[in-house]
DNA sequence: GGCTGATATTAATCCAGGTTAAAGCGTGAA
DNA sequence: TTCACGCTTTAACCTGGATTAATATCAGCC
């Protein structure tokens, strides 16, 4: 069983058979579970390792002085969520998880090895970077030019559209155990006003919430709603082959 | 005489003669004059070379489908202007200049070849970019929780401290030739009220704007009102060295 | 069962920033 | 010198989302 690491990564590339025994080795060898909104490396910190998303959910925030925290990006299975850590003295923010998760640690200076030494595994955490910075650019876009409603059908249809590329789900259903306050600091809303943009988004009958599932029963209403425009995400490698896992899985998505 | 390219990535590290060297002669074979508000590559677009912001100002952006135009990062001399085209299959965005501009041209596939087999430069581009990161990061807080004012606050007190590092200013005084317009669509405000939050920085006498000069007249004013914290631009091995060029520019600023 | 604390919902009020429009100002072309 | 055009400034008014607060719902726990 290759390990989500290696299933986000070959979105964009395919590894060889050594590449991806490495990849597995490196990612079972030391793992830990995290409780429900424990941080995993916090702003300040250095860490002699890089962390990995195995299961559960997680993301990026800081704190602000005021007592607002913004989240930044929601980290699901497969994601890195600083390999910044090996080349940067100390992080710009905190990763904490937002459910139960096992994350896996690996010697940040294994992976500079790898990243100065192995052109494919090389390739691929560039690419995971350079989509991460695409997503927080669209973000920036988001809270700029979007309003209240669009953002949280956004938001919504980003993790959804994450979550069925790596294949988490198969349908319209999945799990996002998140608070509206959690929503709120992640599109610099207030809960208040999450809460009627959701009114508003049950309402046209786009996504029902039952606790903690929430499923998206209109993708294509609530991709419009979003405004959502997808080459940001930069899965044009794994679509644009007839045959792809990924591009199956999001077949009519983006 | 160093390539601003240098000059940028020794904020960072240092390179041996013969990388440097490399560097200076890459970025120098191929440089093209654009004048003011012309594209350099646009969203969708594929290019095999590289760009490099050798003089003047350029910045990403997107034009959405209402009209509006979003700017997602300014880009001074030194600054890669899309370094991903050699692994992503087209642009997510434009880079267009605002200032007439001198714009090098690097092969893509020779870059790809330095970054997988050149360590020094490989780990100088990782910072560049995951600095670029946090810039990105920091302006979702930006647009999510902090108001008109300390945003275009920010936004200045940015720019001008990219330029004291970068060593194109030495004073308080830079050229930075943007409308009202391009600070609203890199704000995320409306023109009319970016009008109104300058003429609050002139009031409290933190900024002289004379025409296309603008003078931080009060740095920690400014920075004050923009709330601003640099961890987030990963300065930290240039200021910590004593000795070091970049430190002297940013002492008592960052 | 009833108690407690966290979350979701709803309503009433307020304000930062948007919208629209009109008036200044500067520069360069004819 | 005048005109035209693009930018800045100011003012009057409006609205989306914030704020505050009260109420409802639910899960865990005694």
């Amino acid at each position: 069983m290759d390990s989500p690491l290696i299933k986000k990564m070959e979105q964009f590339t395919s590894f060889s058979n050594e590449d991806r025994a490495l990849l597995n080795r490196l990612s079972s060898e030391r793992q830990k579970q995290y409780g429900a909104r424990e941080d995993i490396i916090r702003e300040g910190e250095h860490s002699p390792d890089i962390h990995i998303v195995m299961t559960g959910l997680a993301c990026r925030y800081k704190h602000l002085e005021d007592g607002t925290r913004q989240i930044m990006a929601f980290l699901v299975p497969g994601d890195p969520c600083d390999s910044e850590i090996f080349i940067l003295n100390q992080m710009d923010h905190t990763i904490g998880t937002l459910t139960p998760s096992i994350i896996a640690s690996v010697s940040g200076e294994i992976m500079k090895d790898l990243l100065l030494n192995r052109p494919s595994i090389a390739l691929a955490f560039w690419w995971s970077t350079l989509q991460d910075e695409g997503v927080l650019r669209e973000r920036i876009i988001d809270e700029g030019r979007r309003d209240a409603y669009s953002r949280i059908a956004f938001l919504i249809y980003e993790v959804f559209l994450r979550m069925r590329a790596f294949g988490i789900i198969d349908d319209q259903r999945f799990e996002f155990p998140v608070t509206q306050t959690d929503l709120a600091d992640a599109t610099g809303l207030t809960p208040v006003h999450v809460n009627r943009m959701l009114g508003r988004l049950r309402q046209q009958n786009l996504i029902i919430i039952d606790g903690k599932t929430w499923i998206v029963c209109d993708p294509a209403g609530l991709r419009k709603a979003a405004r959502f425009e997808s080459n940001y995400l930069h899965l044009d490698r794994a679509t644009d082959q007839p045959d792809s896992e990924t591009g199956r899985r999001l077949r009519g998505l983006i």
